[in-house]
DNA sequence: GGGTTGTCAATGGTTGGACCACTAGACCTC
DNA sequence: GAGGTCTAGTGGTCCAACCATTGACAACCC
């Protein structure tokens, strides 16, 4: 074996000063018994504590407020909203490839729901969208491709046809993750034409305007998907690393 | 009518120089036909051209960061990642009260799911969490409350039942805005005890590890919670302002 | 020629310090 | 006591400098 394989050997990847102020932060709250509503020492006294500039410690800040975990105000001081998942980004969370199954679970717990919407709200032209997500999908299949950039303008057609604008960003955050998902599953032999089916009876669904029977077929299209060995649950327990 | 109601003289607030530049990256975004992986100019370009500090210009791209919208290579620049969505955040989304149908919605389609899988994964422990939370509630009805505590308490063990750390993120990134829904609910009157009773079903489900008629029982709920004026859907085409 | 090494410019990361803007409370005046 | 004024504390923004990382390319060596 070459020297690549050592393991401290492998590249050392240093993380930025405020995402470590975040995680400092993350402790002080756990472990300070402060509750919401209380208010931080100020960004000076931080930094001086702390031993970085100021620059740095209101970079964290700024991060947590934009994830509302704090509320930072001009003049008066930085408070504490929420504890739980302190200093926890989504994209964070998600980077983690064995997070896939609980992704899966998420996103049928969304998309049913945009399904059972979008049946009772689209408009002609969503189903427009859909109906083009559809044949680009055939496309892609037809000639040896897996159908997965259809495959994903159907899904957001159905999202923007569910006029629910939180529900399409909490979609939207988990995109990636999610693209992951389609690859993954859209791989496994004899699966794309099959995928092409089940996105047909969605639609037909939504063109009805039933919303039960759109809700249903996508939650039998998600469970397909999820019919893939490496998107399968596995309990924490017998997780690794 | 005083002084105070003049519109013009509501107190003005300003936003912070990092928001509004973040919604200006969005325009650039939006507006150079840009895609995922491309680069944007220099920190120092931008500032320059923008006419504002470095500083704020890093404070508008940890953010992103954050958010997942901008990928920041040290010495390499900083490269686009997605664009639908680009500079809104969930916290700022939820702020708007006439969000609440919306939220609701989404509610539905997140606990709905985790009631489903706490039915399937639940511990004892879990069990005896649900079990505090409802007496929690019981107890805070008999004494003339509306049993908020309690409910959230018994949402919040659901929720951690369903071992998916996925979903919970994001149920927790709406609790503040769930807990105005849940407000403006339990305030309707006769409606704390109906809702008591609901969450034992629930928990009934849940105990006899029932994960459909779990989600049947979280589904009732919460359509029961949404019945009311406040928090009934309206078109976009209907809202004002 | 072909690989190795050194150098350098571009770019993000961090700092310290200055000054501005807002808030709340102390204080003063009447 | 009511009202205004002042002020200390705190976040908001800017600047200029320097550090750290990357990639490209020149210089070198065999």
């Amino acid at each position: 074996m070459g020297v690549t394989s050592i393991a401290a050997l492998r590249p050392l990847e240093r993380s930025r000063l405020y995402e470590d102020l975040g995680e400092r932060l993350g402790q002080l709250v756990r472990e300070s018994s402060m509750a919401p509503g209380d208010r931080f020492p100020p960004e000076r006294e931080l930094a001086h504590q702390l031993r970085v500039s100021r620059t740095s410690v209101r970079q964290a800040m700024v991060v947590l407020q934009a994830q509302g975990f704090v509320d930072v105000r001009h003049g008066e001081g930085i408070f504490l909203r929420r504890i739980r998942g302190f200093g926890e980004s989504l994209p964070k969370l998600l980077e983690r490839r064995r997070r896939l199954p609980e992704v899966l679970e998420a996103r049928e717990a969304l998309e049913v729901k945009l399904a059972e919407l979008a049946a009772a709200r689209r408009t002609k032209e969503d189903l427009t969208a859909m109906n083009a997500a559809l044949r680009l999908m055939e496309r892609e299949i037809r000639t040896k491709g897996l159908g997965t950039d259809g495959d994903a303008a159907f899904h957001h057609a159905v999202a923007s046809a569910a006029r629910n604008q939180v529900l399409l960003h909490l979609i939207d955050a988990m995109a990636e993750a999610i693209k992951e998902t389609r690859v993954e599953s859209l791989s496994e032999p004899g699966r794309p034409p099959r995928s092409l089916e089940a996105h047909r009876r969605i639609l037909h669904a939504i063109e009805a305007g039933t919303p039960s029977r759109a809700a249903l077929e996508m939650r039998k299209h998600l469970r397909q998907v999820a019919d893939v060995s490496l998107l399968r649950w596995q309990p924490e327990a017998l997780k690794h690393g």
